[in-house]
DNA sequence: GCTTCTTGTAGGGATAGCCCTACAGGGTTG
DNA sequence: CAACCCTGTAGGGCTATCCCTACAAGAAGC
């Protein structure tokens, strides 16, 4: 029996996740969060084999929870699912250490799939996105701006877009203000931007928002 | 029984929300669909009782499939089904003519009496999102937000969705940055925003920039 | 005609954020 | 392996911006 966890926001999505998952005859939900903390909270007693996650939380979000749930003993592997199909986002998280990307787009026998095989071990991709990935980030040519951005100069990036400010961000991240002014300067200047208006701007017409 | 078609882009969701109306008794899922073509297309040849439509599909989008569903003879209700609690959203949609909305974040338990409400000719909108309504919109309005701003408020508006900083535009505009600062708070509650990043999302959804 | 709302203007004081600078660790490269 | 660049971190000090408040002129309601 798959002991899984699942982590997302949106309650119906995640009862929906639960009852398709409730499907399959070796597969079990054995608990659920809506928030990164409360994640990390629920894994410190449940014992699992797969962690469900939706990248897209508020405050710690996915993507963040990825190095904290591995640093745990004896931690479950991580399988993302995520609402925009970025290449870019598939490849942050598995630079993080998921053990699969999946889409809500896909297939919901190929999640379950999915499952089963992170759960063995084995690493999931959703076959799409593959195929973007090598087209859009292996080939080395015309790389959208963005991507020249380190982790924490995104993470920065995406709060600002999303109108968190200076001080929240420092605080999500627990970071000085100084340091998070930093990173908004560099980041500013490798995408050539001049103003917050422009970096939602840019945001918006890299669909990144 | 009561005849349920699913409409919703992402797979993995609407199958969730299929399980999940397949746990009450009374209500079928007789259909689904993953767009707005589609969902008109299924529509002439199934007959329901009650539509759950996202709003954020891709091509022909919810709101616009709602006036275009309600011109079929002896059409179904409508329960709009949406990820971002807008109020501003919830309003249009009513608009249009839904019965109904409810949020993703939102107890599925009331999903499924919403879809019975409105299955029984009756209206369906989420608690907190009604609070919100009464607050924030006054229900009457169809045009933009932003007709609401007054001539100074607006070259302000413009200038800062462009980019141009407080001084710079106090200068543009020979008065004291003071001023500027005001005309900003203003402008920025009559369109519900609390953010320059929200501004300038606005600006671009409504095509002023 | 008196009150209330909206708009344009701006000050005083507090805070957020920018600019410049710094430093350490890791990677790269000549 | 030394020099350099990139990244993550942050302090000091200055400026931009916000919040609250104020007031006058015109519009609007009653």
């Amino acid at each position: 029996m798959i002991r899984v966890l699942v982590a997302e926001d949106h309650t119906i999505v995640r009862e929906g996740i639960k009852q398709l998952i409730g499907l399959a005859k070796d597969l079990l939900v054995v608990g659920e969060a809506s928030n990164g903390e409360q994640l990390l909270e629920t894994l410190r007693h449940v014992q699992c084999e797969v962690v469900l996650l939706d990248i897209s939380m508020p405050g710690v979000n996915g993507l963040e929870a990825i190095p904290r749930i591995r640093a745990l003993n004896n931690p479950p592997a991580i399988l993302v699912l995520s609402m925009h199909d970025e290449a870019q986002m598939a490849a942050r998280a598995l630079k993080f250490g998921a053990a699969g990307y999946a889409t809500k787009d896909s297939d919901p026998a190929l999640l379950l799939m999915a499952i089963r095989k992170v759960a063995a071990g084995g690493r999931y991709i959703d076959p799409d996105l593959a195929d973007r990935m090598v087209f859009e980030v292996g080939l080395t040519d015309e790389r959208p701006l963005h991507a020249l951005l380190s982790e924490r100069e995104f993470s920065v990036f995406e709060r600002l877009a999303q109108g968190v400010n200076v001080n929240e961000i420092a605080q999500q991240l627990a970071l000085s203000s100084k340091t998070i002014s930093t990173h908004k300067a560099r980041l500013m200047q490798k995408l050539h931007i001049n103003s917050l208006a422009e970096l939602v701007k840019y945001a918006m017409e890299h669909k990144l928002l």
